[in-house]
RNA sequence: GGGCCGUUAGCUCAGCUGGUAGAGCACCGGACUUUUAAUCCGGGUGUCGUGGGUUCGAUCCCCACACGGCCCA
């Protein structure tokens, strides 16, 4: 790169000439350490013979002193530099937390020279005993210094840290090196997905890998992302949801089936909506709504424990309090008790379209009756449902693969679970019955005929013929692990618990593959 | 898809009525052997997102585009 010759690159690169020059390799291949930061920190606190009493002096060390105490390869990124001619204190961040290595140069000798060509961001092992500095400070007195790696572009600034999003999001990891507390943050969501496998297989369910390449982009309501295989020489699909293969494996006998995978939708991208987000979906034989309702509420509740340490999670305005039970409302009252509209008098989907129109709702003219009551529950009821709350008995226009629920025709047994305005859940007693199950996938294949709406299920033929070999009843769950993780660690947008979420490409004109220019 | 806002030094940000840009940190040079955003002295390192337009003159006004954010759909 050209404009290296200057600037703030071109000094890293002088100081890596240099350095190169003088035999130093800026890129070793290893560094034993004898522990990280944390764990040198706490063992030398640990072995101090006296505990030292508020008010009293900490021991000094002198040189000849400090060879008492035990010696330590410590390593990490220098992250702060406090300089003072012969002497000089480095902030070392690993993993772990960060340590203050002491140089001095009577100690080092020519190894001090190496001071000179160091940056912020440099990777630099330290070797020496472990002291307490006259501050008090725990500190590494470094006695030999090992460059690790040469870092060659400037770090985000310390104190500020790194405030562009669009910088935070696409470079993730100077976001990470900026800010301690997004790894916090991205630790919790870690631990909310093992403590729903440990939840989970606590209770005999069985983990399981389904294709993510289908032929049929089936179980869930959305557009698919599509692909090609070359060799088969035919289209396929990024899976949409895991449903349909999770329940063969039901047919096939497992009793207790999950998955934790990711999933594709060819759709927006806002606060709650990445093109590729983690879904849980668990299926669960002899099981029915009301079964997994309550294993939700359990599951969700011990992650939230687990990993906050509380049931009542602060989120934005709002402390979230998880504590089962949560309460069950039943769609069609509470709709009709937010916006007036009782789904039972309007048959009729134009009257309904009329109704929705008066309510203020923007009604296009490719709404289905699905898509229109969905747009209802989410005006009227979802954003009230700040508190964990089950919505029960789904408008089955809307629920292609949920029983009828009984004595309540045009509905099906459907929960989904909300917190904070948000859907976490969604939940059937799942349909197994093989012809109204395709009766339904029909219906729905004439809705996308009827309103070229691409967001309709699609039928799954072989999906079908598994379920005519006969799926006991079961109870089937699909949870967004995305939205859960806002929830439990308190972020506004869902790409901030996404690593990398998805961004459009910087230069549309200039890194344009032919793809793209189809567009 | 629509509306609004943003894009200035490596980072965080100022920049008046149009007259070729400035601060802190970082960086560079110097002093300093116990610092904690070290301190002190000296130095501004820039395609003002991109491309057009208006103008004697544009970071500033106009248009288009790119990327991002928020709101709406």
């Amino acid at each position: 790169m050209p404009e290296r010759e200057d600037g703030l690159l071109g000094s890293r690169q002088t100081k890596l000439n240099r350095l190169r020059e003088r035999g130093v390799d800026p890129y070793p291949p290893r560094f034993r350490r004898t522990a990280d930061a944390a764990a040198a920190i706490a063992a030398f606190e640990a072995a101090e013979p006296v505990e030292p009493a508020p008010g009293v002096e900490f021991r000094i060390a002198h040189p000849d002193a400090a060879v008492e105490t035990p010696q330590h390869s410590l390593a990490g990124r220098i992250m702060s530099m406090r300089v003072m001619g012969r002497a000089a204190f480095l902030d070392l961040r690993d993993g772990s937390g960060t340590v203050q290595a002491m140089l001095r140069q009577n100690l080092l000798g020519e190894d001090y020279d190496l001071l000179k060509d160091l940056d912020l961001g440099d990777f630099l092992g330290v070797t020496g005993p472990m002291l307490r500095t006259r501050t008090g400070q725990v500190s590494i007195e470094a006695h030999t210094l090992t460059l690790l790696a040469k870092g060659m572009r400037p770090l985000p600034e310390k104190w500020h840290g790194l405030r562009d999003v669009e910088i935070r999001y696409r470079q993730r990891y100077l976001d990470l090196i900026a800010d301690p507390e997004i790894m916090t943050a991205f630790a919790q969501r870690s631990r909310v997905i093992s403590g729903i496998r440990r939840f989970l297989d606590g209770r005999g369910f069985l983990e399981v890998d389904t294709p993510i390449l289908v032929p049929v982009a089936a179980g869930a309501h959305a557009r698919p992302f599509d692909t090609h295989h070359n060799a088969l020489n035919q289209r396929l699909y990024l899976r949409i949801a895991t449903e349909l293969y999770l329940k063969r494996l039901i047919v096939g006998g497992f009793d207790k089936v999950y998955e934790l995978g990711r999933v594709f939708r060819n759709e927006g991208i806002d606060q709650d909506h990445n093109p590729e987000f983690t879904l849980l979906e668990s299926y669960e034989a002899y099981a029915d709504y009301h079964q997994v309702m309550e294993m939700v509420e359990s599951m969700i509740s011990t992650v939230a424990m687990e990993v906050r340490g509380t049931m009542q999670i602060p989120y934005g305005e709002e402390v979230i309090d998880f504590t089962p039970p949560w309460p069950r409302l039943q769609l069609k009252d509470e709709l009709y008790r937010r916006s007036g509209v009782d789904l039972d008098a309007y048959p009729e989907d134009a009257a309904l379209v009329r109704k929705a129109a008066d309510l203020g709702l923007e009604v296009g003219p490719r709404e289905s009756r699905g898509r229109l009551i969905d747009k209802l529950v989410s005006t009227f009821i979802e954003p009230n449902l700040v508190q964990p709350t089950f919505l029960l008995d789904y408008p089955e226009v809307m629920s292609p693969l949920a029983k009828a629920k009984p004595g309540l025709p045009g509905y099906v047994e459907r929960f989904e679970a909300f917190a904070a305005g948000m859907e976490i859940a969604n939940s059937y007693t799942e349909l197994n019955d093989p012809a109204v199950q395709r009766a339904r996938f029909e219906e729905q294949e004439s809705i996308r005929q009827l309103y070229q709406d691409e967001e309709v299920d699609r039928l799954d033929e072989d999906f079908l013929t598994a379920l005519e070999y006969g799926m006991p009843p079961t109870g089937g769950l699909g949870v967004g692990i995305d939205r859960l993780a806002m929830l439990l660690t308190g972020q506004a947008s869902i790409r901030d618990v996404l690593l990398f979420p998805q961004m459009r490409r910087l230069g549309a004109g200039a890194n344009m593959d032919e793809q793209d220019i189809q567009d």
